[in-house]
DNA sequence: TCTTGTCTTGCGGGAACCCGCAAATTTTGC
DNA sequence: GCAAAATTTGCGGGTTCCCGCAAGACAAGA
């Protein structure tokens, strides 16, 4: 049995090949790759089926890496092991994972047992294990409180990204009412309406204001655009304009 | 002689103790606190001179607590050791730096090596110790290419937190004209005019764009974006409107 | 003092945004 | 298959944004 530990951080890498040579004693070999890129290479060459990782990386993030890896070998094991519970990872990791694939996601800040606990759960035992804070936020992203759909989600981070109205209306196709229509049920989720009686009306541009507090809610984070960005560059390319 | 580090992570906290008692021969205690909150009380008690911490830290960043901490003694050393060289973060650091006092920056990706000589040049010799990678973003900052001034980059947290130009030129005793101007200013610095001929001319919704821009390029981040939202509640509050 | 440069302010207009209203269309549930 | 519910679309308007133009305000320097 392989496993392939991609982090970018050297302490916690070797603190993750410890806790795999404790938790699977089954696992003869333990490979390493220090950035998503190399991760997806070690992962093809080596042909591991079980690889832990990080998702914050700076040469190519771990959802990134993980939907290639998925898209070459679907039945891949995967735990994830995160700093952040933010709803934009969690979303982005739904948003790849395939059909009837085991993986998991825990936070860093678990204790060495629930680790080693996740590491059998998934790579032996094939089941999902999901941290708690984590579910937390799945929840929350899902249930219709506050939760975005995939629609608006995808709407806001057009709009994040600077794209006006007209411009993602053709882009998803629509027109620009269903667009504006979209920004508003948007406007009203993230509870961008000011109150009154607080200051002139006028206060907030709303448009950039739903973006502000998609951001301090951390519904979007920078590695959230940055992917729309690339998107967007790539779509814009094809056109052939 | 004490040093305290303030770190959330206990990997890189355990890291970071061993690191000062190798290059610290003449330090005697060492303490430890796990977020910017925790570092503040133990700063004030213990009456450490020398900290050395993260800048991304959950329960209250680094820039905070660094900035309590020099406002009850301005004369503490303080060592930043970081993840990111994010322009957001430099721009911070140097923004509440008090007259006169030393400290240091360097990356978490740094060898032990230089953080060691990092910890003796601080907290020893006085000096102001500043990785490269982080002097070049510095100097960036600073230099006229790109680098916004003060004046712009006020606006463009004031924008990105979504407030209207009306809003901004009431918080900034300025008429409505000038926001705008500053705006524009921006608006060139950022580079956020498409060149013509790349699809419809109107594409981007400038003020969106801009700060979607600032946050790919890191000129803006998450923390800066909170620290600027707690500002402009509290003024909000004292307004006593 | 007069010039030169930078910064601020006012005016005006075209474009984009925000949104209520209502008809057309699609989806859903039985 | 049909009615209810949800979405999409068009129209019209009020508001804000974006910006060219030009007139004051202020500082530095010949």
């Amino acid at each position: 049995m392989k496993v392939l530990i991609i982090e970018d951080d050297p302490l916690h890498r070797s603190y993750l090949h410890e806790a795999v040579r404790a938790a699977l004693p089954e696992c003869d070999t333990v490979l390493e790759a220090e950035n998503g890129h190399a991760g997806e290479v070690q992962a093809r060459q080596s042909r591991a089926e079980h690889v832990v990782m990080d998702l914050q990386m700076s040469e190519r993030n771990g959802i990134e890496a993980a939907r290639t890896i998925w898209r070459e070998r679907p039945d891949t094991k995967i735990l994830f092991w995160s700093n952040y519970s933010d709803e934009a990872y969690v979303r982005g990791v739904a948003r790849i994972v395939p059909e009837g694939a085991t993986y998991g996601y825990v936070l860093k800040s678990t204790s060495d047992e629930r680790l080693k606990l996740a590491l059998r759960g998934v790579f032996i035992e094939s089941q999902c294990v999901i941290d708690r804070e984590v579910r937390g936020v799945q929840q929350k992203s899902l249930g219709t409180a506050h939760g975005l759909s995939d629609a608006e989600y995808e709407i806001l981070v057009d709009v994040a990204l600077g794209l006006t109205d007209k411009a993602i209306a053709q882009r998803k196709k629509l027109s620009l009412r269903s667009v504006q229509n979209r920004l508003q049920q948007l406007y009203e989720k993230l509870d961008v309406y000011e109150e009154p009686g607080n200051g002139p009306e006028g206060w907030y541009n709303l448009r950039m204001r739903a973006v502000a507090v998609a951001l301090l809610r951390k519904v979007l984070n920078a590695s959230a655009l940055e992917r729309g960005e690339r998107e967007l560059r790539s779509a814009r390319g094809n056109e052939a304009h």
